[in-house]
RNA sequence: GGAGAGGUGUCUGAGUGGUCGAAAGAGCACGCCUGGAAAGUGUGUAUACGCCAAAAGUGUAUCGAGGGUUCGAAUCCCUCCCUCUCCGCCA
């Protein structure tokens, strides 16, 4: 969420990044200023009010105790018409302010100065490539086959016991799935992140705290009987371990990592590029999740960004970094890369990480602050990526790795696989 | 699921209608003391919003949440949420 105050101070540069996002309704700037102006002079005098109220009580209290009561009777004549007066006022400031709290809910995040504009996936900007791209035999096989062939996931079980996008995973599959989980968190966990295991359900203050809900509320499994939802990120929950805090200076950077499954709705794709794990109702993803000083936070993605980069190179996928766009951003973020690994079979970049500076925008819904060099507290940054979503980087590893005998496990995964083949 | 107890500041914990944003203690910060430390001692120590150019200052709100009674509510009433204990069930 904007701050209010900042909209009001730079409104026209609000509008032109705004722009950079392809936000629809501009207009709602003006509204949210207009609404932020009534909502301060109607507390204005609801204060006013309210202060000669509580004067005139302390009065009342003191003649009472002084034993003039008639004196006290007549102040209490006149009570009537502030009482009335202080209802309307508050009731006035109420609906102002959830006016204002709805309009400004739906301003997305503001994109930094680096960020492309732009409105399709076509325009996101190339970063870097890396890795050599492998050449496959005419008769490479997809992943979706390679896992029927080996056994590695059934894809039919699944969908009897659940539904599609509910993949079985077995013998060797599911090796591959604990190995990786492993790797990744050892990974973090040299990086400095310590780990954090997270219920999967959420309630609704968290989904509003880091951006879900009301936006994406179509996208969250919810279970209605209790009013949770069940995580689509394990962002969700970490993130929202530090709602309503207000953390030491020196307690900066806060930095965790957490496995979860993920569930996702994905409402309305479906098709040809969502075959085999190419997209799921539930999947595994490790994430890295910093909480940071503003001055820091862009070199703190940079870090991130690496770390992510690191993995992929360690399981020698060629990959590729982009800059998202501003109309391909999330409503949430103000920077993010996405990071996307080659597979060759199905001749396709498949996105695998998503690395993302919120700035203060998570942590004003989260009322996340920290305590700063003047004694005053501050809203801090917050930031995450997935390190790694582990679908596609199987469905990856399966494809580029395949070979007339089988399919390589990358040596930096074989101490956890304890198997260097599928065969 | 049944029965009971309770939710106060960083923590412990007082407070059953007015001077209570809230005693006291602990913790923390800064100072004094000390060769240094401990002890001792002094001061300070919630958040949000408004007014003000800003600081200073000042106003308002907040004692789980929401509503009600009252001139006045942490304190009384109602609703909801949560936590704990016992019983039952159970990985």
């Amino acid at each position: 969420m904007l701050q209010v105050s900042y909209i009001r101070d730079n409104r026209e540069q609000v509008l032109e990044r705004l722009a950079v996002k392809n936000f629809k309704q501009p207009i709602l700037v003006d509204e949210v200023i207009q609404l932020d102006d009534k909502r301060r002079s109607t507390q204005t005098q609801l204060d006013s009010v309210s202060a000669q109220a509580n004067s005139a009580s302390k009065q009342i209290g003191d003649l009472m105790r002084a034993g003039k009561k008639d004196e006290a009777d007549a102040i209490k004549a006149n009570t009537g018409a502030w009482k009335e007066e202080i209802k309307q006022l508050g009731d006035l400031l109420t609906a102002v302010e959830e006016e204002l709290q709805q309009k400004l809910v739906l301003l997305p995040n503001l994109p930094h100065s680096s960020v492309p504009k732009g409105s399709t996936p076509e325009e996101n900007e190339v970063v870097l490539t890396n890795g050599a791209i492998p050449e496959l035999p005419a008769n490479a096989l997809p992943h979706w086959e390679l896992a029927a062939k080996y056994n590695l996931i059934d894809f039919e079980l699944g969908v009897k016991i659940t539904g599609a996008g509910f993949p079985v995973y077995k013998g060797k599959g599911a090796k591959l799935q604990r190995a990786l989980i492993s790797f990744f968190l050892d990974e973090a966990e040299k990086a400095g992140y310590d780990e954090v295991m997270l219920p999967l359900m959420v309630n609704e203050a968290s989904g509003f705290g880091t951006g879900q809900l009301p936006d994406k509320e179509g996208q969250m499994y919810f279970v209605g009987n209790d009013n949770l939802y069940l995580i689509p990120t394990a962002e969700v929950p970490i993130t929202n371990l530090y709602r309503d805090v207000i953390l030491k200076a020196d307690e900066l950077p806060v930095k965790n990592c957490g496995y979860t499954p993920c569930f996702r709705r994905e409402a309305g794709s479906y098709g040809a590029h969502v075959r085999g794990l190419n997209r799921l109702h539930q999947f595994d993803k490790v994430e890295i999740v910093q909480v940071v000083h503003p001055d820091h936070s862009y070199d703190v993605h940079e870090k991130m960004s690496l770390h992510v980069q690191g993995l992929l190179q360690k399981l020698g996928l060629p990959y590729r970094v982009l800059r998202l766009c501003g109309g391909d951003m999330s409503f949430t973020a103000a920077l993010t890369h996405d990071m996307e690994t080659w597979s060759a079979a199905q001749q396709r970049w498949l996105e695998v990480s998503s690395v993302s500076n919120f700035e203060t925008f998570q942590a004003s819904r989260l009322k996340l602050r920290f305590r700063n060099a003047e004694g005053k507290t501050q809203l801090a940054h917050t930031l995450n990526g997935s390190a790694l979503a582990l679908p596609r980087i199987v469905a990856t590893l399966l494809e580029n790795n395949q070979t007339e005998k089988g399919i390589k496990i990358p040596e930096v995964l074989v101490p956890y696989t304890r198997f260097e083949w599928i065969d």
